[in-house]
DNA sequence: TATAGTGTAATAGTAATCTATTACACTATT
DNA sequence: AATAGTGTAATAGATTACTATTACACTATA
């Protein structure tokens, strides 16, 4: 995984592990990976990911029982505030960030349809 | 100014730097103020408005002339390229990270919206 | 020429993050 | 009982960012 090296790697996981429950990648009550797997497949130190984890654990979107392993919440509130969560943060981000460049709503708007079209046209991946 | 204790100061003030530019608070050929004075009214050392701004430099979004300050490019194509740049990548950064949920642009679009109308009905600023 | 206002540079100390490593605790299975 | 697979905890070292501080270089002006 490639991480942004203005951001703490830990806080890139916590968000990538986020992602993974909205999208249903690891499901409400399903088992995430062991602790030292997560740590080789992401390529960081087994205490990185344990400090990814025992926030998401405080915020109770992963629950963990010593011995067994981690698991996502089954608690729907939970899991449906996440999304909105998430969601909203990043829309919000956008919206402060080009008001603060005097970009109107509209404007906005135009904008991100303007760069959902040149993404239709041409793919560079 | 309130930073966001993720991402380094010095990067941050380069962000608002670029802003200032873009809404022409700070117009081409201006002299921006003075490295002492910048780091009085952001509190923070020296260094790091120095950190910033040497990058700037570099940019070519500033010039600096030793013992007289430092002023805004009057180069209209770095200025042009720097609005572009700074909206586009937020533009993406929403994209990327939205579509990474499974969020489809249409749906993209009507976030957007939403969020927009949720702002014009209450105004919790 | 002295002084005030600029930018520039270097050093030292602190704090946060990340890595590497070791050790321990609990659970399930052989 | 032993073992393998989990999470948990603690220490030490490297790196980066930030601060504080001091000193120096250039420009303009009194």
């Amino acid at each position: 995984m490639k991480f942004d090296d203005k951001i703490p790697i830990y806080y890139q996981i916590k968000q990538y592990i986020y992602r993974e429950i909205i999208i249903e990648e690891l499901k409400p009550g399903q088992q995430i990976p062991a602790i030292r797997q997560l740590a080789v497949s992401l390529t960081v130190n087994v205490n990185t990911i344990q400090r990814a984890l025992s926030e998401l654990i405080d915020e109770g979107v992963l629950v963990t029982q010593r011995g067994k392993g981690n698991f996502v919440t089954t608690n729907t509130r939970t899991l449906v505030k996440l999304k909105n969560d998430v969601v909203e943060a990043q829309v919000r981000e956008l919206y402060d960030q080009l008001s603060a460049l005097n970009i109107s709503p509209d404007e906005m708007l135009l904008y991100l349809k303007t760069y959902i079209n040149s993404r239709k046209e041409v793919h560079h991946d």
